[in-house]
DNA sequence: CATTTACACTAGCGCTTGCTTGGTTAGCCT
DNA sequence: AGGCTAACCAAGCAAGCGCTAGTGTAAATG
């Protein structure tokens, strides 16, 4: 009943829960699996969690948050050339897409799961992290770098980037360095063809 | 128990399946909500499908055959420019997508849902999908009218046009065919821009 | 030493799920 | 008229679901 907000054995649970989501779906993920995977009884989660879609909410923030604050980070890192950043954005998107892989899946196909509450409240998140890179893409495009209209380029660049998770190899011949650098060198940018 | 593989009756469950899939979820979505949409007892649904199973697979067969016919009848009603054959698949993509929206968004989205056998089946088919994509992508490369690597291009093209049932807005400001226009002259085609 | 806190357990309630069974109805064909 | 068949219904089973209430226990805290 009391649940608590933060801790290694909830951090833990969302990392397990979040592998079985994409294992098996939101849906067919039973808090009976969850508790099994994790050496407990199925009623000891609701120690650790109001309900069953708050660990939801809480795989999907995790995910969302660290893909923020790595976007930022990259981008701090950087002179300000509107390439770099371009480049910077993909690849960072493509890391996170790696290492937090299984948060982002489920973030992509359970977020119709999440009740009207969470789903208000991951959406900022979502929001603050799209305006990043309509951000970046509106300089490129001042700079002349590719063609296009702002938002369109955005969703078209993002749905791209996000498909990666269906196909994308991390022991195949593609860094996330270098497969950024071949969607960047794919969109019309004469002078980043071998960025 | 004696099912029938195809009647008028079933054709209109598929459609009904189809839409409840996106709505509530392929998991959510009870047999009994999709035989109370049809006005009949969940037990009868039972005659016209095996098990819930297959009447997803049903729902994904029809949309993915659908746009296997609809791209192939672009193609045939093109003259032989790349840029024109590239062109009438992206078109072709995005209104099988507006027109079958519901199966789209099944296939897309619940995919994981299916058995081995009927995963393996529909894989098929959206194989044979794919390679058109890929010696559309192919000629175009050959042409000189994008860059890049033939499979990478073909996936990021893919990922991009699948994620505009995200945000596509039929009454907004593109239609289908602007929109393919808007995607081929983002990419690096020199003279493509206007197309 | 007494109390609180964090975490887990046992045991089950109330409900929903996909699917089955056995039988009925209406229309078509010969 | 008689038989066939697609379509449906009523009733319900067995299994599984999320979640709750109440309790135990070891470590941290006063």
């Amino acid at each position: 009943m009391n649940v608590v907000n933060d801790s290694p054995r909830r951090r833990e649970l969302i990392r397990v829960a979040a592998q079985l989501f994409v294992q098996e779906g939101f849906d067919r993920t039973t808090v009976r699996m969850l508790a099994q995977e994790m050496g407990i009884k199925s009623g000891s989660l609701f120690h650790h969690f109001r309900d069953k879609q708050e660990i939801l909410c809480a795989v999907i923030e995790e995910g969302t948050h660290n893909a923020l604050v790595i976007a930022r980070e990259a981008l701090e890192q950087c002179d300000g050339g509107a390439e770099a950043r371009l480049h910077a954005m993909a690849r960072a998107h493509l890391e996170t897409l790696l290492t937090d892989r299984n948060a982002h899946v489920v973030a992509l196909y359970e977020w119709r799961r999440l009740d009207e509450p969470s789903r208000d409240h991951l959406g900022h998140l979502r929001d603050a992290y799209e305006q990043l890179w309509q951000d970046v893409i509106g300089d490129a495009l001042e700079a002349g770098l590719i063609r296009g209209d702002k938002f369109l380029v955005s969703r078209f660049v993002l749905g791209a980037l996000n498909w990666t998770v269906r196909w994308y190899d991390p022991a195949g011949a593609y860094s996330p360095d270098a497969l950024a650098s071949e969607l960047i060198g794919m969109l019309g940018a004469p002078t980043a063809a071998t960025a």
